[in-house]
DNA sequence: AGCACGCCGACT
DNA sequence: GTCGGCGTGCTC
């Protein structure tokens, strides 16, 4: 560590700072400083520099050296950004770990931890030099179109002389301009963030003297009556607020800007330009005084008991249970201590009315981040966050890369959400498992908060690795809902099912019709019919890129693949045997709200998936008029499972829950559970008991009785018990290999090539089929390997060694031409 | 990630 | 013969 604070320092000695550039390359990069910035230099400020030909970068300080590099000559910094570092040494280790954990570049970390606005643009602009005389008749018809452009708008960017001409490469066109000395080729670096300034008037304090008051009213009315006006306005206004913008005088007086401008320019009034937060700003927060239940107390002091030997608790608390009110105890308690907490979730926009809750407690010392944020106020937030202004965080899984100074506790509500984990662009993290990471770095606790905990938690809670508490109870005496399992082989059998629809069910919705109750119908599959059948040939229509069987979709008239989006017309003869015996095999959420709309043609039915709510609004729309009773029955596929709470749901109706009981991957248990038990735990609310129905031919499935006793531990103990007796380990460590690749072909070399050397590195570690298991091909490029990952096996790293040396192959063998590939480890 | 350079097929 | 497509390699 070098230190700089010294001010006595060598101010000719030659530093060299290692830089983080937001770009997808291997390593960092190294840049000189010049003499006049070695004050200034310290790790996590931002720098300017030159990368490439001509593009500018915004990097990160990392390290700070005297060793010049030794084979090449490093270029200068070009300026120094930040007064302060905007990043703190603990976001650089987490930024390292998450590159190294998640198998990516430092630089697509910082690409998703930094809020665009504080990466500078480069922009390349083109001006005219105005000092060239010399003679521009020579020039071609391109270069002519140019400087006539510049004629007539002074600065064009690369983009505008795009086109302009019509073609891509211009720079070659622009470079020779350039080198005739005819235009100037300037790189600009602006600052995106722009703090929103407002103008803010004080009155002259010679006017604080009554006397001298009432001589300038005597002036201005007579003159400037308008003028007045806003004198007295302000007057007014200052005796209910302390500080009057400009704007709230001009609306207040009625005067027009230019009688207020003429008082500045008198120095009647004096404008002063201030910074204002974008952010909501509210009050001192309202302290909303509860008292937990006996059972929440009990839940809150095992939580605190446990995080005395343990960093990770999770906490089991069924649907209704009141676990906000635990984390509130807990929030208030880390804050009182002097740190700070961040509170995640997996979907802000689902969950605005916990924001709310929290915003009564924690008035202006909470903090909400998420994506749909714009990067003006992502930037403040930011801020405030690096300067300890917010004592709590709200926010979705990008929350965890602020600057934290003193993270004291981090709660993961909803743990089980598959959408704390970034697929898209690297880093494909795991919020919650960064979160634990991030906790560990500040010596913070974390909380893991769920109804329906995740196979891994659980069985890190169960092998004592992490904490265990449970609430097994509904807060404010609500009862859990009345489940019953219904046969469909045994309606089906006394012809007591209409359609889908069983007896029991029919009876259930009926009453909550007649007492003006909602009834959500739950089927995991959307569409019309899942299969399309040839009676002749056992023709089924398959996706050209998926090889998966193509979804009926009876509002699009067209077969639809739902791995990949490929949509092809229904063909009205069989295209292999030209039979007209097609057949709709099998019925989603289309299929089940057109029957019902049939058996029930009273009732309001509206449907609620993928295809319902892909436009912007249309998600709260259904939203709203499920709570505005404008919906009596909703059909939805798991979607329903969340965010409906203020619903006034009393009848769920699970139409077949054997399509949730054999899911074909690995976690089909777990995933069974959650799905079963979120949907279940929807019904009943406000005081009054619900109904589930669920209907099966399976009746006597662990899974469903597991829903009944609503309890997952047995399930999820049998499940690990019944691994082990098969020599199964309990997890799978999955690699999702990321190969781009137009040919399909070659991708599937290349990821058939890749598991023959795991295979030969970890043996029959690797499962599934020869070649790797293809889960889904999505624009050609996603595949993914299973691989079995057990305690005492495979080391995580060495198998990172295998990728990576499998990668090299690839690139010096050439096995391929112009492939990636980037492995995503999944860390359970 | 960008960007330049180089190679190859399709056009004025 | 050149334009523009894509593959490949490099950036401190």
């Amino acid at each position: 560590m070098l230190e700089f604070a010294d001010a006595n320092y060598q101010s000719r000695k030659t530093y060299f700072v290692e830089v983080i550039l937001p770009l997808a390359i291997a390593k960092n990069y190294t840049y000189r400083v010049p003499f006049e910035m070695n004050n200034a230099i310290r790790v996590g400020k931002r720098v300017v520099v030159q990368f490439g030909k001509s593009r500018m970068y915004t990097a990160i300080i990392d390290k700070i050296t005297e060793q010049p590099p030794e084979k090449y000559e490093a270029k200068y910094i070009l300026d120094i950004l930040d007064d302060r570092p905007i990043v703190t040494e603990t976001q650089i280790s987490f930024w390292k770990w998450m590159a190294e954990y998640y198998m990516c570049n430092d630089g697509e970390v910082m690409n998703a931890a930094l809020p665009s606005a504080l990466k500078l643009a480069s922009e390349t602009k083109i001006t005219l030099n105005r000092e060239f005389l010399g003679d521009k008749t020579e020039l071609n018809d391109r270069e002519f179109m140019i400087v006539e452009a510049l004629d007539l708008q002074p600065e064009l960017t690369i983009s505008d002389i795009t086109k302009l001409l019509g073609q891509k490469t211009v720079m070659p066109i622009l470079k020779l301009l350039f080198e005739k000395n005819i235009i100037n080729i300037s790189e600009e670096v602006d600052e995106r963030y722009k703090p929103r300034m407002r103008t803010f008037l004080t009155l002259n304090p010679v006017y604080h003297d009554q006397e001298q008051l009432r001589e300038l009213f005597g002036i201005l009315e007579k003159r400037a009556p308008k003028q007045a006006d806003a004198v007295l306005a302000y007057i007014k206004l200052s005796r209910q607020q302390k500080a009057i913008s400009k704007t709230e005088l001009i609306e207040e007086s009625g005067a027009g800007a230019s009688s207020i401008n003429s008082l500045i320019e008198k120095e009647i009034l004096i404008a002063q330009e201030k910074n204002v937060s974008r952010l909501h700003m509210e009050d001192e927060g309202i302290f909303d005084v509860f008292d937990l239940s006996p059972h929440q107390q009990e839940a809150l002091t095992n939580v605190k008991q446990q995080f005395e030997q343990k960093d990770v608790v999770l906490l089991h608390g069924i649907t209704s249970s009141g676990k906000t009110q635990v984390y509130i105890r807990l929030i208030e308690d880390a804050i009182a201590a002097g740190r700070q907490v961040l509170y995640l979730l997996p979907e802000i926009a689902l969950t605005t009315h916990i924001i709310e809750r929290l915003r009564q407690y924690f008035g202006a010392n909470i903090g909400v981040y998420h994506s749909r944020f714009n990067d003006n106020e992502r930037v403040e937030v930011w801020q405030k966050v690096l300067s300890n202004d917010y004592k709590v965080i709200l926010g979705a899984r990008s929350a965890v890369f602020l600057p934290f100074q003193d993270l004291g506790l981090i709660i993961v509500d909803e743990e089980h959400e598959v959408s704390y984990k970034q697929f898209d662009p690297a880093p494909r993290y795991n919020a919650r498992d960064a979160a634990i990471f991030l906790a560990n770095m500040h010596g913070g606790k974390v909380l893991l908060g769920s109804a329906t905990p995740s196979f891994e938690s659980y069985f890190n809670a169960r092998t004592h690795k992490y904490g265990l508490a449970e609430l097994t109870e509904r807060f404010g005496g609500t009862e859990l809902p009345v489940i019953e399992v219904v046969s469909i082989a045994e309606e089906t059998k006394k012809k007591t099912i209409q359609s889908h629809f069983t007896s029991a069910l029919m009876l259930d919705i009926n009453q909550a019709l007649d007492n003006k109750e909602q009834v959500i119908l739950f089927q995991n599959r959307r569409g019309y019919a899942p299969v399309l059948l040839c009676k002749v040939c056992a023709y089924t229509p398959k996706c050209i890129n998926c090889d998966v069987s193509l979804t009926y979709h009876k509002h699009s008239g067209k077969l639809h693949c739902h791995y990949c989006g490929y949509k092809e017309d229904t063909p009205s003869v069989c295209p292999a045997c030209g039979s007209t015996h097609l057949e709709y095999k099998g019925f989603g959420t289309e299929k089940i709200e057109d029957e019902l709309a049939m058996l029930l043609p009273d009732a309001r039915i509206a449907r609620m998936d993928l295809d319902t709510t892909r436009s912007r609004n249309s998600l709260q729309n259904i939203l709203n008029d499920l709570e505005e009773k404008k919906i009596d029955i909703l059909v939805g596929t798991q979607m329903v499972a969340k965010g409906l709470d203020f619903a006034d749901v009393t009848v769920i109706g699970i139409i077949n829950a054997d399509s949730m009981l054999k899911f074909p991957d690995y976690r089909a248990n777990e995933r069974s559970y959650q799905m079963l038990a979120q949907v279940s735990g929807r019904a009943g609310r406000r005081g009054k008991q619900g109904k589930v129905v669920i209907q099966t031919y399976d009746v006597k499935h662990r899974v469903i009785k597991q829903v009944i006793e609503n309890d997952y531990r047995d399930l999820y103990f049998t499940e690990m018990e019944e691994r082990k007796s098969f020599n199964y380990p309990p997890f799978y460590r999955v690699i999702n290999l990321d190969i781009k690749h137009k040919d399909p072909e070659v991708l599937y070399n290349q990821a058939a090539y890749l598991a023959t050397e795991l295979r030969k590195n970890f043996g029959d570690r690797v499962i599934g089929p020869e070649t790797p298991l293809i889960s889904r091909i999505r624009n050609y490029y996603i595949k993914s390997i299973l691989l079995k990952f057990e305690k005492d096996g495979v080391s995580v790293n060495k198998v990172k060694a295998t990728i990576r040396d499998v990668i090299t192959q690839f690139q010096t063998t050439k096995l391929s031409k112009g492939s990636i590939v980037q492995p995503d480890v999944d860390p359970y």
